[in-house]
RNA sequence: CGUGGGGUAGAGCAGCCUGGUAGCUCGUUUGGCUCAUAACCAAAAGGUCGUUGGUUCAAAUCCAACCCCCACAACCA
């Protein structure tokens, strides 16, 4: 039995999740549930990003503690997560005080990489941000927002010294010890890692309170990513604790996005705290609304929520996992949705089960369930094993529309009539053994609906289910 | 000259690395079947593979230039 640790990206609780959000849980759900079914120890970590100052100015805006409004979202995080059935083992929040505890330590390991440094640059009041300065020429020294123009601000923060280990991550990534995928991003981040400026951990208080404090500077709290990116080592107990058995991580999910911070920056922490490497990350796409990205301002958000309720749960899943390609940007609209749940899964999958049971259960048809062992084929565990989730969905389908094929051409119902009973039975045994095969490599996407199948073929007596799997709308 | 991806039938995509009669799914049309959720199976129609030029006996596939779309560019997957 193997321990294998397999992360997703903790989103910023600043707003509702979204369907970006419920791409990388799945993923990652996915790929537990397939490495609990090969028989080995998996940990599914999950959490949530609470610091920041949009967070505390959200709260300010709705006039509560800060602290009872990412109580509130990170509960809210916790049951969408419930909701998709993500077979999660740990959720770790950056505001747990053993997570904050343990970031100060993280920081004082790290504290012969980390240098003070004077910041200066365009600063708009308004926004209480900075901004670069081709934005700042673009708008004419003026933000467009606030009407108010740019100050020139100078503050002190701490950096970390990427530098001090581009050499070895250059290494790693080119020789797939940290194996980043798709290609095309590994190739990607070899020309990012080319220029890598030390990055900012810090910012002074007056700039933002709500965040960790850095250790032995009251003026100063940890900023975004030191604290996050802790999150993964700091669930597992580290540095109190031996995470030798869980890390390093097997894979870790995140969004195209953030990858340049999970392949640069985090390796570069985990090299100077004497960590191991992550052996895979994983960068999904962007799920598009109708060829654009969704974006608040456009008013073209699809809620993951409303999806669900439209079919349930496996529908959801289905879609994003089968037809948003893993790695790709891929496109949701309704009239799709509509079309994969009716054709595939009402049709195909649904009416195949259907059918099969039927004929069984006219025919008397029982099979001895211990025959259906999980055995995986060798494409589809080829291509779970290098995360091409979509593409392993895919060959699942053509077994499941392979099926339907062959009742045709075998045509058990006239085997019925002619009296063919030996041929009837070996017939129909054929067929539901590879129903029962196919749905195994179908339990890792659909969990709830593999359930139902085996539940309909391995019982005493074949009976069809009193409700289809999924009624057609 | 920022970085990366993409432009192939009405739609969504595969093929390109390792050149050799252009493929899949949906949709459309026609036929078949009856076990099944009017589901299933079969067949047909439909493309000068972004543009131009080059290499080659042969290019969607290799090379060059150009056009167009999209994402990312120190925090909104």
């Amino acid at each position: 039995m193997t321990k294998k640790y397999i992360t997703t990206a903790i989103p910023y609780v600043n707003g509702k999740p979204h369907i970006g959000h419920a791409i990388d849980y799945c993923l990652a759900d996915v790929c537990a549930r397939y490495y609990r079914a090969c028989g080995d120890s998996v940990k599914l970590q999950v959490g949530t990003d609470e610091h920041g100052n949009k967070i505390a100015q959200k709260a300010k805006e709705l006039n509560v503690p800060v602290q009872e409004y990412v109580d509130e979202n990170a509960a809210n995080f916790r049951s969408f997560i419930k909701k998709l059935n993500v077979s999660y083992t740990d959720f770790v929040r950056t505001t747990d005080k053993k997570h904050e505890q343990r970031v100060k330590e993280i920081w004082q390991k790290l504290s012969g990489h980390i240098y003070k440094a004077e910041y200066e640059g365009w600063y708009c009041v308004g926004c209480e941000r900075y901004i670069t300065e081709k934005e700042c020429q673009e708008n004419g020294g003026i933000c467009p927002d606030h009407q108010k123009p740019y100050e020139k601000l100078k503050e002190e923060n701490y950096y970390y010294r990427v530098a001090d280990f581009k050499e070895q991550i250059r290494d790693a990534i080119e020789e797939d010890e940290i194996l980043i995928l798709p290609d095309f991003r590994k190739k990607e981040m070899m020309r990012l890692l080319e220029e890598t400026p030390d990055v900012s951990i810090s910012r002074p208080t007056s700039q933002l309170t709500w965040g960790v404090p850095v250790p032995g500077d009251e003026s100063q709290v940890m900023y975004v990513w030191m604290d996050a990116l802790a999150n993964y080592i700091t669930v597992l107990g580290y540095p109190e604790k031996d995470i030798s058995g869980w890390w390093p991580a097997t894979a870790q999910f995140v969004g195209k996005d953030i990858l340049r911070f999970h392949a640069i920056l985090w390796p570069a922490l985990l090299l100077g705290l004497g960590l191991p490497l992550p052996k895979t990350i994983v960068s999904h796409g962007m799920v598009l609304a109708d060829g654009q990205k969704m974006s608040k301002s456009i008013g073209n958000v699809v809620e993951p929520l409303e999806v669900i309720d439209k079919y349930g749960l496996e529908a959801f899943r289905y879609y994003f996992l089968r037809h948003v390609d893993t790695f790709a940007d891929a496109d949701f609209t309704w009239d799709k949705y509509d079309d994969a749940y009716n054709n595939e899964l009402a049709n195909d999958l649904g009416n195949l089960v259907q059918r099969l049971a039927t004929l069984a259960s006219k025919n008397d048809i029982r099979i001895n369930t211990g025959t259906s062992i999980a055995i995986y084929s060798e494409e589809y565990d080829d291509l779970m094993r290098e995360y091409k989730f979509s593409k392993a969905f895919d060959l699942v389908w053509v077994k499941i529309q392979g099926l339907n094929k062959r009742i045709d051409e075998e045509k058990p119902w006239n085997l019925a009539k002619e009296g063919e009973i030996a041929k009837l039975y070996t017939c129909m045994c054929g067929l539901i053994k590879d129903l029962l095969q196919a749905n195994h490599e179908l339990a890792p996407f659909l969990p709830e609906t593999a359930e139902k199948i085996q539940n309909v073929f391995a019982g005493d007596k074949i009976q069809p289910p009193k409700t289809p799997l999924f009624p057609k709308h």
